[in-house]
DNA sequence: GCTATCTTGGAATGTTCATTCCAAGATAGC
DNA sequence: GCTATCTTGGAATGAACATTCCAAGATAGC
């Protein structure tokens, strides 16, 4: 008896994460989301809650359909290191050219507001995941890694390195630079024989 | 035969600076400035122009009194690896303990903001200074670091690892995982005898 | 096609915001 | 101590904001 939603709730839901993603929560007004939508705000309030809700739920889509899938491509690539360079490169390329070029990470963004627990349990898992994922290829690495290397340290600091691009890509920061360092971040890994 | 301030001009623009540091620009109305720094609108808009005036002139202020006498003091350091090491060790320890924990570096959370030309030009010049204290305290390591080290690009990773680093903080990182994984960079760069 | 029920568009609400304004106050030279 | 000049406190302004509300519209079962 009752009616439908006129609207793909999900297909709106990307529209609204990209609006976060690219302006940021607080500086993202309702309507915005309106705008970029098409949607009222009767139907944006009665499917999503209120704002915060909304952004909560375009972050946490953000982290399950955009972060997760690179991360999980990482940890079963097998390759070891070049899975690891693989990644940054397209990270990298993601982050600087094309659509979402100087747009940065949203989970990375997301750190500079002030941290809603919900938030911040989103954020965790984003590093937690990527964190295991380089920690999984460095494993793969095997005996062309530098003996000895501490492969949970190592995880950790590759994962504040993709932090790093993620935050310096967004205020524009040159691929080749930014690409240059990362390889010098990699090749200081690698088994050399004497 | 004019009056005179009743305030301290720089004392106030440290307050604001905290107050903007701390909470973000978005998010930190003019009224929480008034609180904080006991002035009147009046003074306010007089001395340091609008709201976002007032920002440019506190983030200047973090980048020019906090962040680049850091940069200065490991530059003049001379003692290479330990150095850099040290300087680590202070920023995690200023990031994550005492009155500053969780606050992040205001430079790195400006990120995450859209970018008026004058905040851009000022993280260009944050990270551009970071980078070369970096390069120049590397250059000083001399043979104590791996042979065929591209300094450049080894100062550019170490640079966005210490984003990565000020970026986690304010999620309340562990500062344990963080000297773990800044440790592992750094052990990646030594010079190992066969 | 009728109806009970949910959705939708857009106006309405009330709060919070940055900024402006002005009367009262303070200062330094005379 | 008088005055020209800047500063200050706090009210005033109007825009922007998130949220609510309701009449009109759409739907699916009968």
């Amino acid at each position: 008896m009752p009616d439908v939603k006129h609207f793909d709730p999900d297909a709106v839901l990307e529209q609204v994460e990209r609006l976060f993603w690219r302006r940021g929560a607080a500086t993202t007004g309702i309507a915005e989301v309106v705008a970029a939508t098409g949607l009222s705000r009767s139907s944006l309030y009665a499917t999503y809650g209120g704002k915060q809700d909304l952004y909560v739920k375009a972050l946490r889509r953000y982290v399950e359909r955009r972060s997760e899938p690179m991360f999980r491509t990482l940890t079963d690539d097998g390759r070891g290191l070049p899975a690891i360079a693989a990644f940054f490169d397209a990270l990298i390329e993601a982050r600087c050219t094309g659509e979402y070029a100087r747009w940065g990470c949203m989970a990375a963004n997301a750190h500079a507001e002030p941290a809603d627990p919900q938030v911040r349990d989103l954020l965790d898992r984003h590093h937690g995941m990527l964190r295991a994922a380089l920690r999984a290829a460095l494993e793969t690495a095997g005996d062309r890694l530098r003996p000895g290397l501490d492969l949970d340290a190592t995880a950790e600091s590759l994962t504040l390195l993709a932090y790093g691009v993620n935050v310096r890509s967004r205020a524009g920061a040159d691929a080749t630079a930014l690409r240059r360092g990362v390889t010098a971040a990699l090749d200081a890994l690698r088994f050399t024989a004497p």
